[in-house]
DNA sequence: GATGAATGAGGCTTCATTCAT
DNA sequence: CATGAATGAAGCCTCATTCAT
C-alpha cells in the first residue's frame, strides 16, 4: 500500500476506458446494438469481460456513453465549421450543413450509431439519441426564427425537422454506398446545404 | 361433409393471420423488433405460441409481412393522392408528400415500425425496410429527372434523399409530440411538402 | 344413418391403416425416430394429423406397429427358407441366416429401422427391438443345444449372439454402402453364414 | 498478481471440463442422446446452463466429445492387449477382441453410448460412432487380408464386420442382463473370440 | 370418419452480469 | 485493477396431441 491514486494512474485509467468505449463504439456503429455483445467489445478491446464492468455500469451505459461522445463531437465540428464561415447567419447554416455532413462522412463507423437502431433500445438510449438530433433540429429552429422576417413564412418547427431529417438520410444512404461508388463528400454536403436553403425558402441574393 | 376444407375456413384462416400480424405489427411500432417477443405478440393476439408458428415461419417472418403489408399500403396512399390532383408532375409530387404523411399520420402506431429499429436486424428485414423507402426516394429520384429542364441543375440521388429524409424526420418527431401538442397533420403535410418543392427549386409560379 | 359399418368398411379401415404404417415405416427407417415427425407420416401417407390419431394411439404405437409388423415378416422369411432346405439342422441354421440377409437386403428402408434409432425410445419400444432380435437368437441358441454333442463345446447364450450380431453388422454395413458399389446380397449372405457356421465349430463335412 | 492466467487455473477448467464430460457420457449410456436433456447434464455435474455451454459448444459437442474420448481409450485398451501378447497375428487377433470386450465390460455406462441410439443423430455424430466401429472392422480387415495365405478364401470386407458385430452384440446383450446372472467377462472374451477366429477359419493349430 | 387449426409444455441456446481468485 | 469462469433468466422454436367443424 505504498502508493496512492497518482494523477498518471488517473491517466491510465482514462486511457483504458477510452479504449474500451472506442471498441464499443465501431462495433455498436457496424453491428447495432443488439447484435453486438459484451464480450465482442472485450475482445474488440483486449480486455475482459470483468474489467468491462468496471469501466461502465453495464452495456446500455457504453452506449450512452458513444452517443454522448459523438454528440459533442458533432457540436465540435459544426462549431468548427461555423466558425470559420463569414459572419452571416445564412451562411453560418449553410456552414453548419456541410460541417455536419462531412463530419459524418470522415466518420461514418461512428456516425452509424446514430441512425442504425433507434427503439428498442431503453427510452433512455433512444432519448440520448433524439437529443442529439434534436439539438441539432433546435439549433436551426432558433436561427430559422432569427431569420423570420427576411423568409416566406414557415412553420419553424417542422421546418427544422425537415432540414435535419434531409441530412441525415441524405448521409445515411450515402453511407450505404459502397466507398468507390459515393459521390465526394464535399459534393453531397453542398448539394443538401443547396436544397435546405432553398427549402426555407432562402433566396439566392442572401447567400 | 364437416371435413371439407371450406371457403369460410380459408376465409378464417386468413382472418387469423391478420389478427396476429396486426397485434405484431402493433408491438413492433411501440417497442421496436427486439423489444418484441413472440409471447407477447401472441397474448396480444389471443393466441398460443404454437399458433404463431402455424402461421409464421418465425419472428423475422411476421415482422418481413408487417413491413411489405405497410409499403403496399403506403404505396396505395401516396397513388390515390396523385390520382385526385390534377395532371402536372409537380402536384403530383405535392400530392405524393402530403398523402404519404397523412397516411402516415393516421397510422402511427405502424408507422413506427419503419422508422423504429432499423439495424440489428437480419440483412433481409433491413433490406425490405430500406427498400419501402428506396422506392419512395426512387419515385422522386425519376420526377426529377423529368423536371429537370424546369428546374435548377440538382444531384438527383442526394436531392431526392433530402426529400424523404425530410418527410420521414417531419413525421417522426411529429409522431412524438404527445396528441394534444400536435400541430394538425395537415399542416404539417403542406409545411412539408412546401418545404421539399421549395428544396427541389419548384419556381412559386410552377406550381 | 341407413348404414351399418359393413366389411367394406372395415377393409377400408385396415387399408387405410397400413397405408399410414408403411409410410411411417419407410420414414423411420430413412430419418429414424425423433426426426420423423407426425405431420411428416401424414404428408407422405396423404391424410391428415387429425386422421393419424384415429388409426394410432400416438408416435410411439405406429412405431411399435411398424416394428411388430416387421419382425413377423422378418420371421416368416426365415422359416420360408428353412422350409425350403433339406432337412438337417445345419442346413436349416444356413437357411436361416441366408433367408434373413436376403429379406433385410430386398427391404433395405425397413430394415434399418431395426438397426437405426435403439435407445432414448422408450423402454417398450426397445423393448420390442430387442425382442426380435432376441427371439433370433434364440432360435439360434435351441439349435446350438440341439446340435451340442456334434459341436465342440461352446457357451450357447454368447455364441448365439455373436451370431446374431454378425448378421446385422453385416447387413447394416452392407446397406451403408451406396447401391453401385454393394457386393451382390446373395454373396453376402453366403458369406454370413459360412462365418457363422465355422464360428460354431460346425466342421465342413456337417454341411 | 492473481489475476494471471496461472497454470493451475487452467487444470481447473480441465477438470471442470471433464466432469461435465463425464456427467454427459454417463446419462447419454443411460438414456440415450435425445432423451438426455442438457438441464439433466448441468443438474448432474452440479453445473449452470450457461457455464455449460462456456465448455461446450453445443449439446452435439458434448455427444462427440463423449463418443471420440471413448473411441480413443477403447483404441488404447485395444493396443494394450496385443502389445501383452505373444507376436502372433492370430493371437494378437485374440488379444484384441479380448481387450475390447473387457473394456467395455468394464466401462459399460460409456459402452452404452456407442451402442444406443444411433440415427436420428446429425450425420456427423452418426460419422463419428460408425468410424470408431468402422475402424475397429478395417483392423480387423488389414490383418485378413496378412492372413489370407493361411486362411480359407473370404469375403474380407463382409468377413470383418461379422467378426465385429460378433463382438458387439455380445456385449450389448451381456450389458442387458442384471449383474447377478452375467457370465465372467473373461468368460465372454474367450467365447467370443473363439467363436470369430474360427469363424475366419483359423484353424486350431495356428493358435 | 376426416380435417387441420389450436394448444402448450419443454428443449436448446444466448448473453448480460456477478464474483472468486 | 484484471481476469474469466459461473450464473440463470429469458427468448425462440418444435412437435405431440387435442378438438371444433
Amino acid at each position: 500500500m505504498a502508493y496512492r491514486t497518482t494523477a498518471k494512474m488517473l491517466e491510465r485509467k482514462e486511457a483504458r476506458r477510452r479504449v474500451i468505449l472506442a471498441a464499443a463504439t465501431r462495433l455498436f456503429g457496424q453491428q447495432g446494438y443488439h447484435a453486438t455483445t459484451v464480450p465482442m467489445i472485450v475482445a474488440e478491446a483486449g480486455t475482459s469481460t470483468g474489467n468491462f464492468y468496471f469501466y461502465f455500469r453495464n452495456k446500455e451505459d457504453v452506449f450512452a456513453a458513444a452517443l454522448s461522445n459523438l454528440g459533442e463531437r458533432i457540436s465540435a465540428a459544426i462549431n468548427d465549421a461555423i466558425a470559420q464561415a463569414p459572419t452571416n447567419p445564412l451562411l453560418h447554416m449553410k456552414a453548419a450543413v456541410e460541417g455536419f455532413v462531412l463530419f459524418l462522412a470522415q466518420n461514418p463507423e461512428e456516425a452509424r450509431i446514430l441512425i442504425v437502431e433507434s427503439s428498442g433500445l431503453s427510452s433512455r438510449l433512444e432519448e440520448i439519441r433524439r437529443t442529439i438530433i434534436a439539438s441539432h433540429s433546435r439549433g436551426v429552429e432558433n436561427a430559422l426564427r432569427l431569420l423570420a422576417p427576411k423568409l416566406p413564412p414557415l412553420e419553424p418547427g417542422v421546418t427544422a425537422r425537415c432540414w435535419t431529417g434531409a441530412v441525415y438520410e441524405a448521409v445515411y444512404s450515402w453511407l450505404e454506398l459502397p466507398e468507390d461508388k459515393r459521390t465526394p463528400a464535399k459534393a453531397v454536403a453542398e448539394a443538401v446545404a443547396r436544397f435546405n436553403l432553398r427549402g426555407i425558402g432562402a433566396s439566392p441574393d442572401l447567400l
